[in-house]
RNA sequence: GCGCCCGUAGCUCAGUGGAUAGAGUGCUUGCCUCCGGAGCAAGAAGUCGCAGGUUCGAAUCCUGCCGGGCGCGCCA
């Protein structure tokens, strides 16, 4: 074994070894670069394929079986002893087997990563503005809101584990009609009224006019304040305990306030003074037009009504210009299924602000249904009141509630089968990830700290692996991959996805590999040293998806 | 009418150019002296909505159609 088996990357070395064999073959054509590289369904497929040969065939001329069999040549050349061997399949693949030793050299490499394993490869290190949630403080979180919570966190820590920098934000809408609603649903509540027609319902109002002492006779424009105040505290609460934390709570009021950065000026002024300058906005019967169908949307956006009001969407723009003069490298919205009609015109206003939308992401979330005993509920109970974020939680748990929302990908609607989510058994995949986590844990303690400690230590004796082993080191290798494609596709559901994959691999290779008290020489040096890497890597995704890593269930 | 998303196993869903399309669940049949059985194995189960096109190769890319969800205010 070399003296730094951890040193490169094993899919690195394998990489390189294509490159350099397929410019041997190839000349100067690209193929060795646009090759896959990727892992067979069948095994005897072997460990890696390749279809560089099929590539190369147009460029170099002649049957694409016979140009693998010399890119093969090269490539056994080139990496030796770490290639077993090759075989030219099919249509022209190249199927690698890889030796134990490129196995035991991979093992390595991604012990002495440790937990920042398959971290820090992002190519260019962004600062990034997540804005996520932003629900209405005028009544409690429902299950949608979840779905975004859970989804804005996850990608976040993805990016951040990824090598990006992160600012979670939530925007509060504490400003306009809807606030003077919610005051006036909080006085009929505190007076013992009915609330109006069209004021909120929930008894969650009640909960706010006990906690203001006079709200019965205070100044409406005050009690709506302190009714937002208090509405956003129990939101900041709920989302809190469901290891949802914001960097930064911004104030829609904040806008329309008087700025001293901005020299006195109030921040929609300032964007509206921007436009101008950009010539982006016009004026026509009394109101103030932004020309956002000059930007790909379906025609242009009032900003200044014709009554002199501002509408949502200058506090909007006027935001996404805050944003913008912080120096955020990408702005990043996660938006319900409810939002997508608003795409074209912020990435108008994204455009009309100087900004590349190429910077600009507008995710849009599909709706979540609740289905228990095969009956779907569609988000509301029998009264008709939304089920609530802090509902789901005390139904299925955290852990359970953020895997079933992050598993699958946010732009499909999903049914969540409440009674699998609360099922502590198998059934329940979350679970099933946690007890792999668990077990190791077992495991590694009946080895004994030290026993664990000396076997990370220990020369790598050249063992016979079983094929088990060599199955749960390639799926480990995986790892990074799946971070990049997670957080470049923006889908979480990847890391889930393959925290599952990885649980059963490991699961297969306890079965087939007793672990403690393994016979032959390193055998359980190697085997405790594929426990280690595993937890630590069923840890991170967990993590990752903010689902907890339990030692003992 | 226009726009966005979706259509893959009974159900819920992965799979954005590669070989015989996968997982979970459900169903059938096996497996507990054994490091955690909260587990494991095997089996049955699919016209990848339909029809064209692009190419060595399409669930994947393009066009049209069918079906479902959502959205289209000087509301917030």
């Amino acid at each position: 074994m070399s003296p730094s088996p951890a040193a490169t990357a094993p899919l690195d070395v394998l990489r390189g070894a294509l490159r350099d064999a397929a410019h041997a073959v190839g000349g100067d054509s690209q193929a060795g670069e646009r090759a896959t590289l990727e892992r067979p369904k069948r095994d005897d497929f072997g460990d890696y394929a390749t279809n560089v040969a099929m590539l190369l065939a147009p460029v170099v001329g002649g049957p694409p079986r016979d140009i693998a069999g010399k890119v093969g040549e090269e490539l056994q050349t080139r990496l030796g002893p770490l290639l077993e061997r090759v075989d030219v399949a099919g249509p022209g693949f190249l199927n690698l087997f890889l030796s134990d030793d490129w196995h035991a050299a991979a093992l390595a490499h991604v012990l002495a990563a440790g937990d920042a394993f398959g971290g820090g490869e992002a190519p260019v290190a962004e600062k990034i503005n997540v804005e996520f949630v932003s629900a209405n403080p005028t009544g409690p979180l429902h299950v949608g809101h979840a779905r975004n919570a859970a989804y804005g966190d996850a990608l976040s820590r993805i990016f951040a584990f990824h090598g990006h920098e992160v600012t979670r934000e939530y925007y509060v809408n504490d400003f306009g009609s809807q606030i003077a609603r919610l005051a006036e649903s909080v006085r009929a509540r505190a007076k013992g009224e009915d609330v109006a027609e069209d004021g909120y319902q929930g008894d969650y109002v009640q909960a706010i006019a006990d906690a203001i002492p006079d709200a019965a006779t205070m100044d409406l424009d005050a009690l709506g304040q302190r009714s937002v105040a208090l509405m956003t505290e129990r939101i900041r609460d709920s989302l809190h305990f469901f290891g949802v934390n914001f960097d930064v709570w911004f104030s829609e009021r904040s806008l329309h306030e008087p700025k001293p950065a901005l020299a006195g000026q109030d921040p929609v002024t300032h964007a509206f003074e921007r436009l101008a300058e950009l010539d982006q906005t016009y004026a026509h019967e009394d109101a103030l037009w932004l020309r956002s169908s000059a930007h790909g949307d379906d025609k242009d956006r009032v900003l200044v009504r014709s009554t002199g009001d501002h509408t949502y969407f200058a506090s909007d723009i006027a935001y996404m210009l805050d944003k913008r003069e912080r120096g955020f490298d990408r702005l990043m919205y996660v938006l319900g299924a409810d939002h997508h009609g608003y795409k074209a015109r912020m990435a108008a206003a994204y455009e009309s602000l100087g900004g590349d939308v190429a910077s600009l992401d507008l995710l849009i979330m599909q709706f979540v249904h609740l289905v228990e005993r095969g009956e779907r509920s569609s988000m509301s109970k029998r009264s008709g009141e939304f089920v609530t974020l802090d509902d789901l939680v005390a139904e299925i748990g955290v852990d359970a509630a953020r895997w079933f929302l992050l598993q699958r990908s946010h732009d499909t609607t999903i049914d969540l089968d409440l009674d699998l989510a609360r099922e502590e058994s198998s059934d329940n995949p979350v679970y099933y990830v946690q007890y792999a986590h668990a077990r190791i844990a077992s495991v590694l303690d009946k080895a004994g700290a030290d026993r664990v400690a000396a076997a990370l230590a220990a020369e790598r004796a050249a063992v016979a692996m079983h094929p088990a082993e060599k199955a749960l080191v390639k799926k480990l290798l995986m790892f990074p991959a799946e971070i990049a494609e997670a957080a470049t596709r923006r889908a979480p559901h990847r890391v889930s996805s393959y925290a599952l994959e990885l649980a059963q691999t490991f699961t297969a290779f306890y079965r087939d590999c007793q672990v403690v008290g393994a016979e032959g020489d390193g055998v359980e040096d190697l085997r405790i040293a594929l426990c280690v890497a595993s937890q630590t890597t069923i840890a991170t995704a967990l993590r990752l998806l903010g689902v907890s890593t339990p030692d003992t269930m």
